[in-house]
DNA sequence: GTCTTTGCAAACCTTTTGCAGCTAT
DNA sequence: ATAGCTGCAAAAGGTTTGCAAAGAC
């Protein structure tokens, strides 16, 4: 006897579901990791994909980057960092990526601050931070330039 | 001839969903709302809470707070401030509340800064950021008693 | 052989939508 | 009278689940 779900066999599928989480910079959806992978492993199903990032996810091998446009989006980078969504496109970005603005940099460092003062204070007044999620909500430059040139 | 929803009539009821929105602090779901009022209107529609909800949204008389337990929640104050998440029971606090540990105000203070880094970065290279989320998720003062004296 | 994993399809649940009737102006 | 607003029920769309077959050990 043990507890459920300790028992874990080995699976391909498995594998190749966490490698391509962890692998992209995307921050993907269920959908989007069954697509990339449908062509390589053609008898994929879609509910395979969601339990297994579901499993992931319990065990902290991939974190929600939150719903966008009304899909779950993924991280396979687990430690706190910010990210930009853009609110056309529905693209998600980390805030680091070399892409974003260089002011940006600044901003990062102050987010450091924060979870440093957190990582001290976490169990104040019995409560527990487990995490931090920072989301900068705008549009990316290339839905600016999209704008631009239809207006 | 106008912009379709630009002629807007006067209805209680969508007065009644905005000062329920405005009034919580509960960061409520459409369904929340629609629970609260469905007493005091009985002709209530949940449907007309989300349609109502989202005019508000598109003119950012409320904004959504995020996803928690699959269930939308909004926020009728509007400028952006960080929240606690419990992972627990879902309930949703400002970051200042007064429950919350007395440590996190130093937290406060640097988000404040970030805000105003954004301000001025917020058009390079191309990019346009419209809004700040920060989400600290974690387990509440009630949710740890509660664990704990089961345990 | 036993227990886990998976595909398929159905179920679930929140949110959206079409339409006919109602309300505000 | 002319729009906009609402209730109802149906549809939509992402995610979960029951079950029998396939796979891992």
């Amino acid at each position: 006897m043990s507890i459920p779900g300790t028992d874990r066999k080995h699976s391909k599928k498995r594998d190749a579901i966490l490698a391509m989480v962890k692998s992209t910079g995307s921050h993907p959806s269920a959908q989007w990791v069954y697509d990339q992978l449908k062509a390589d492993i053609p008898g994929l199903s879609l509910a395979t994909v969601y339990r297994n990032i579901n499993l992931f996810r319990q065990e902290e091998a991939v974190v929600s980057v939150g719903v966008v446009d009304g899909e779950e989006r993924f991280d396979g980078r687990v430690e706190p960092h910010p990210h930009f969504v853009c609110g056309c496109c529905g693209r998600v970005m980390d805030y680091d990526a070399p892409e974003l603005p260089p002011s940006f940099s600044k901003v990062m460092e102050k987010l450091k601050d924060v979870t440093d003062i957190l990582r001290d204070g976490r169990q104040d007044a019995g409560f527990v931070i487990d995490y931090r999620k920072t989301v900068f909500n705008g549009i990316c430059s290339d839905c600016v330039k999209k704008v631009k040139t239809t207006a």
